[in-house]
DNA sequence: GCTCTATATTGACATATCTCGAATCAGAGT
DNA sequence: ACTCTGATTCGAGATATGTCAATATAGAGC
């Protein structure tokens, strides 16, 4: 299992600089901006699509082939894929001729820490 | 003259048209379009920081004066505080002189339990 | 080497979005 | 009535984004 970019490849990752609840204090610019990337990347109905059909498929993962039919065409699905990926939201591996993705829980998890609740204040 | 409505007033309320854990099935061509809407409203930083402000503000309300300081002018605050309007995540009401805005809190739960684990397969 | 299949990248175009200044609306108080 | 202030709407320009067809890359197998 080598890895094709096992890791996302931007300033990704911009899990390690946001998240705080909403709730709890205003957001900085620099931590708004890092999970405005996280939530325009699950703010199109294809790439949600795509996602959720991989986080549902068996053993979590899922290759291009098995997602794909979505009703854009095949580049069109590798660009969101890709964007989902730039995000920190996919891990992408190569096994032989097929690629594979699955889901990274941790920024899942980290775009759910932001809309929590928190300490309701009033 | 429409007034200031209350409540939004698109097709919104895109929550009662969406939501189920994305790891739970594919979502649906129109499950994942409306979800998108509610993504789409929190992927701008200013949104994000005028949504936080507005949470974390006393009384967890607050005027549009209150959020207003984001580095970007007057009538573009305006224009974001109308798209989350728009998207169900505000809430908003006139008490004499000034617009109270607050977060309604069933649509950050909604778009919670989207990103919720729901049940892993794996 | 070649070919076939699976996926990614490039380049171009159309649409959507963010932003601003200017104008407008709405209520409070004189 | 007028004016002042808080907030929204309008109109336009610049940038970002989604989409496709065409092309390129990568591995499997002959």
């Amino acid at each position: 299992m080598r890895a094709l970019s096992t890791t996302p490849f931007v300033d990704e990752r911009a899990v390690e600089s946001c998240c705080p609840p909403l709730s709890e204090r205003p957001l900085s610019s620099e931590e708004a901006e890092a999970a405005a990337q996280l939530f325009k990347a699950l703010g199109d109905p294809i790439r949600l699509r795509l996602l959720s059909a991989i986080a549902s498929h068996k053993d979590g993962e899922a290759c291009v082939c098995d997602v794909s039919d979505v009703g854009v065409s095949q580049p069109t699905v590798s660009h969101h894929l890709r964007r989902l990926r730039e995000a920190g939201l996919l891990i992408s591996e190569r096994r032989g001729t097929w690629i594979y993705y699955r889901v990274d829980p941790a920024t899942l998890a980290a775009m759910g820490r932001i809309l929590s609740a928190a300490s309701a204040k009033a």
